[in-house]
RNA sequence: GCCGCCAUCGUCUAGUGGCUAGGACAUAAGGUUCUCAUCCUUAAAACCGGGGUUCAAUUCCCCGUGGCGGUACCA
């Protein structure tokens, strides 16, 4: 066995990327990188009813998009390949043999519809649902025979009969478990194909892993893995077994009670730096009381020994709030790239060439930037930024306790006011400076003018403020707009 | 049923044989402000229960309870 830092991730290609498939590879990512180790990816495709056509490059493409790459993998080769199940048949017919030679596995004959009917007929006696080891004791000649005869077969594991066993969890230490308690659970299926337990130890073995990163919902089946790498006379590699990841209600995360795919997180509009941020702070923490990093600084700071051991709930209130913090951080010119798709309906609403611009998108995103919690949000707030002729009540224009008829006047004297500005002058902050200095100058309530203005340009309760609107409109459009306004207390 | 893992604010978590049990999100109040958001301040909010061990347990041990997982020719 090399001494050498060498993790998998290893999904079934069933599908969709699920969040907690993202987690485990993020932990095996940041555990190897740590520890200056590689990561490969190995497609565990040995259960073909589930597979789906063109899983494993949809998985590949996430983790990319997710900022998490393997060294080695089925996309990139590598020296321990095939990193595909299914073209390793031959390899695990090869070592099914060299267990069945030393008598550490056997055949088993029986049906599945006999192994159902005792199981149920355990389960109504209230038993352990175990396989009663009918075939166990088989003759290597009867078994030769049966085989011959073209009877249908599946190999076993011969377990030890008694005894305890002690196992090893990097995070939760020495667990002992009573070989009795376990099944002679099934190794090869009767199509020949390795179930899991078979060919991930295979594969461990012989792709070298130092250490295997897998949800906790495995560390029952621990001990049988255990003892298959004594049957073989293999050092068995280190075990970290992730806590789990719970839904709001403290159930299984599954697809009809919510997003489960990293794709739609990504559709949605979650950057891949919040979804990375959040998923480590389940069930890892740094030093500092700081919980906003980069993956390539959580690498800095990884230990296994800090991966937590209780079960976490996938709570979105954190990763709307990380998404944020994230979406403040980029660029007018990033931004404007994540966000183009979200904003194609509205820009389909205008006539204006110059809104389709970058310029112009490139204020509307400015001003949003700090409201947004997602991407796709985007094309909700900034559809007034489009829309040529707004669609609101008259009564939004009224200040609270102030009046349509001295709403109408206030917009009249603005409008004077605005017209008169040159367009040098019309910018945010001057337009704020000069704008509020002529209202104190008159004596008058900002809110009996601003409100008024900012409702005039948006048509909404809620918005950018008025000098930001009436920068990214442009002053031709503000004045017509407010002429409208007016229009509408008439 | 049997086997196993887990247990600190609503959520993610830090932490210790003796502390006012810390932070973040969410919530509430206030400030900034024409609105929303951002930002700032403050508040409320937790050691599952019972036994031990100990001068002292949230922390160590046992039991219970609860949650979750496993108990497939699925992974």
């Amino acid at each position: 066995m090399s001494d050498k830092i060498r993790l998998r991730f290893a999904p079934s290609p069933t599908g969709f990327l699920h969040i907690g498939g993202l987690r485990t590879a993020l932990f095996d990512y940041l555990i190897a990188k740590s520890l200056g180790g590689v990561l490969f990816l190995r497609i565990e495709d040995t259960d073909q009813k589930r597979e789906v056509e063109g899983a494993a490059d949809k998985l590949i493409e996430i983790l990319a998009w997710a900022g998490i790459t393997f060294d080695e993998g089925p996309h990139i080769g590598g020296n321990f390949g095939p990193y595909i199940q299914s073209q390793r048949q031959d390899i695990y017919q090869k070592y099914n043999k060299e267990l069945l030679a030393k008598g550490e596995v056997y055949p088993c004959f029986c049906t599945e519809e006999r192994l159902t009917q005792m199981r149920a007929e355990a389960e109504a006696m209230k038993k352990p649902p175990r396989y009663d080891r009918t075939c166990r004791d088989l003759s290597a000649d009867e078994a030769a025979k049966r085989i011959a005869a073209g009877e249908k077969y599946v190999i076993r594991h011969k377990l030890p009969l008694a005894g305890e066993i002690i196992v090893h969890d990097e995070l939760r230490g020495d667990l002992k478990f009573n070989i009795a308690d376990l099944d002679d659970y099934v190794l090869i299926k009767s199509d020949g194909v390795p179930t899991y337990q078979f060919a991930s130890v295979v594969d461990d073995h012989l792709m070298e892993t130092s250490h295997v990163v897998r949800g906790e919902e495995w560390l029952p089946s621990l001990p049988k893995n255990i003892l298959l790498y004594k049957s073989f006379g293999w050092d068995a590699p280190k075990f970290i077994h992730l806590p789990l990841v719970l839904d709001k209600n403290g159930g299984k995360l599954s697809k009809r009670k919510g997003d489960v795919a990293v794709e739609d997180f990504r559709a949605k509009g979650f950057l891949p730096e919040a979804l990375i941020n959040f998923n480590a702070l389940l069930g890892w923490h740094p030093a500092g009381e700081n919980e906003i990093f980069s993956i390539t600084d959580a690498i800095k700071e990884f230990k296994i020994e800090d991966i937590g051991t209780s079960p976490a709930i996938f709570n979105t209130d954190k990763l709307d709030y990380l998404n944020g913090v994230y979406i403040r951080k980029k660029s007018i010119p990033e931004l404007i790239e994540l966000c183009r798709p979200y904003l194609a309906e509205n820009l389909a609403l205008t006539s204006n060439d110059f809104k389709k611009t970058d310029e112009f998108i490139g204020k509307v995103v400015s001003l949003e930037r700090e409201r947004l919690k997602n991407l796709s949000e985007i094309g909700e707030h900034t559809k007034l930024f489009f829309v040529d002729n707004l669609e609101y009540d008259k009564n939004l224009l009224v200040w609270k306790k102030s009046t349509p008829e001295a709403t109408k006047v206030n917009l009249e004297s603005l409008f004077d006011f605005l017209d008169k500005i040159g367009d040098n002058d019309w910018q945010t902050k001057k337009l704020e400076e000069s704008v509020t200095a002529w209202l104190k100058s008159n004596n008058s309530s900002v809110g009996d003018y601003l409100w008024p203005m900012r409702a005039a340009l948006t048509g909404e309760k809620a918005s950018p403020s008025p000098f930001e609107m009436a920068d990214a409109l442009g002053k031709a459009e503000v004045l017509d707009k407010i002429k409208k306004a007016i229009e509408k207390l008439k």
